[in-house]
DNA sequence: GAGTGGTCTAGACCACTCA
DNA sequence: GAGTGGTCTAGACCACTCA
């Protein structure tokens, strides 16, 4: 058994989403809990908090922790979510094809994006993403070799995070995220079946291992009328 | 004087800012941090937690907590934004046309978004925002009477989020937030210089209070071309 | 006044890093 | 082995809610 207050949290989340308690109803108190899984209160908290963070509950002070009524939001996809894990959600059967997987010396723009220096090389993975037999989304990999030693079309296939992570052993830890829209280019209008659309959606992400070096540069183009992008977030007081 | 675990992040916060750390340098040893508090190890570890979750620094076990290069990330505009707090940070000096600025018994739409009972009044504000005199920007807001009994059109020029945490006191916790790209309404074309853009790209918002009741629903409607994104996420493990 | 959550303390034990 | 951050404890005092 690993983190208590993680353990706990993890209980709390699945007994909320069976519905063992309502939305707009309160948990029990803290001191409640604290009896109830033998800790102390600061653990109890700690979980609490991992609750509200993510949209579970919402603390009221002198009243206790109230369920929130998720279904008011969709998936709340609040932070990193890959390609696949999102497919997931959305239950939808997609298929990938993998155009390109291979090394390269980069670009000056996929260095400058990079941060990196001249010598090193750069896996460029392009894969197009289809639905109900639309090709959709395009994802434009860039993965510092350095880090990442190796990777074949197969692990492009499937999702080259979980190969990261479970293979690898590398720890993800944080990502900067830019949403922006352009015009699409010669290789979005020969891969992605644009049907007219004269805009693309355009998500630049920068991922970071944790030791704060960042590996990964993606562009995932998206065709506009299939975009959607939620997310929870509260409010820094 | 407030809380300590704010002011110690706060005061961590400026001092990154100003330089007296610098990137990829390590702060402190939480340890020598409780000495110069004069504080508790938890508390100075509730301002670092802070520190992370904001992308100021990356905690790495064993070895310290290490400062990250914000410049990296523009501005990482986590969470609730409003558009005259996202202004300043640009730098720009827009201007605000209040189009619209009054009670309605809100369409069935509205009702729903705001999830309200018949009878309900809303007020509706629609502001147009124009940047270097080209209008960029439409922001469609919908408020419950229920919770905001007044607004006025100057308070609609200025940023009605100050009013109501300021002047009326209520406490905004959370939002959801949802960006999709549609096809301009006649409304767009009326109010905005589209330029022949055939996109807009519209930002849903559902903002809720601090005991979790959703008083305001807002279409932040942007021409594609001057729309950005930018967010930074910590990824749950 | 009883019950709630928010903050803070002073300590403990542990896993990890690095010389 | 010394130093680091991660987790956990058992308690304290406080502000707030509600009958």
């Amino acid at each position: 058994m690993k983190n208590k207050y993680l353990v706990i949290y993890q209980e709390m989340v699945k007994q909320i989403e069976q519905g063992n308690f309502h939305p707009n109803q309160f948990l029990p108190s803290e001191h409640d809990l604290t009896d109830k899984f033998e800790t102390s209160r600061e653990t109890i908290r700690k979980a609490l908090n991992l609750l509200a963070q993510n949209g579970y509950i919402q603390k009221i002070r002198g009243k206790g922790s109230m369920v929130i009524d998720r279904n008011k939001f969709d998936f709340p996809v609040s932070g990193l979510v890959s390609f696949k894990e999102l497919a997931d959600k959305m239950g939808e059967k997609p298929k990938t094809f993998v155009h390109t997987c291979h090394l390269i010396n980069p670009s000056h723009y996929i260095q400058e994006q990079l941060k990196m220096s001249d010598s090193d090389q750069v896996w460029e993975v392009i894969r197009a993403r289809s639905f109900a037999g639309k090709y959709i989304i395009l994802d434009k990999d860039y993965l510092a070799k350095k880090y990442i030693s190796f990777i074949s079309r197969d692990i492009a296939e499937q999702s080259i995070y979980s190969y990261i992570e479970n293979e690898l052993g590398l720890v993800i830890s944080f990502a900067k995220k830019e949403i922006i829209v352009e015009e699409p280019t010669e290789e979005d209008r020969d891969l992605l079946d644009l049907e007219g659309f004269h805009n693309i959606v355009v998500i630049k992400n920068y991922v970071y291992l944790d030791d704060a070096t960042l590996f990964q540069y993606t562009e995932s183009r998206h065709r506009p009328d299939k975009f959607r992008f939620v997310d929870f977030a509260r409010r820094n007081h």
